[in-house]
DNA sequence: GCCAGAACTCTGG
DNA sequence: CCAGAGTTCTGGC
């Protein structure tokens, strides 16, 4: 089979710095990112048989709009994207891809949407946490079925920022407790 | 290779 | 409070 190309590049946010990566057939990453040589490193874990190049376009338009999809989460977003996993995975980010700006769901009604058991809750928080398209799939709307945050693969702080954004939390709420 | 346990959970007993 | 349910991955033997 061909070896897939994808480039590379990073983009800074007020999130921090952001890997974006494509293929020929759209975005197929969005990684934050607090240490560019682990992040790197998980974009190449990902995609073990692609090959990856660096990418280097300041003013690109992609990049520019994946930023701005960041900055403002609650705008649409129509760029192509490349979104590939597994089916179960597949069907877990469509279903998030679904949850409207200003909404979260719990893992537990995500299930009941999609159909499944809501003993599936915990392998949904895996496809979640398997996410590769941080905010394009708005896993960070994802919460716990009592309201509180659980867990974010890019750190609760981002997850937290990007919810206030959103209007979902009062700027004043505290995490836990 | 196979099996056990963990991972962004939830509900019932 | 504890256990068990659905999926994927990782690490030990």
């Amino acid at each position: 089979m061909a070896r897939t190309n994808i480039s590379a590049s990073w983009a800074d946010t007020s999130l921090g710095p952001v890997l974006i990566a494509r293929s020929h057939r759209g975005i197929c990453a969005i990684l934050f990112s607090d240490d560019r040589a682990e992040t790197e490193a998980d974009l190449a874990r990902r995609f073990p048989r692609a090959n990856l190049r660096p990418h280097r376009a300041a003013a690109d338009r992609v990049i520019t709009s994946v930023v701005n999809m960041i900055e403002a989460p609650d705008q649409p977003y129509l760029l192509p994207l490349d979104l590939y996993g597994t089916p179960f995975r597949a069907r877990v980010w469509h279903a998030i891809r679904a949850i409207p700006p200003g909404e979260t769901r719990s893992y537990g009604a995500l299930a009941r949407a999609l159909a499944l058991p809501t003993t599936a809750a915990r392998a949904i928080a895996g496809a979640c946490a398997a996410n590769p398209l941080a905010v394009a799939v708005p896993c960070h709307r994802v919460v716990r079925a009592d309201g509180q945050l659980s867990g974010y693969r890019w750190g609760l702080e981002r997850k937290r920022a990007l919810l206030r954004r959103e209007g979902v939390l009062r700027s004043k709420s505290h995490e836990g407790r």
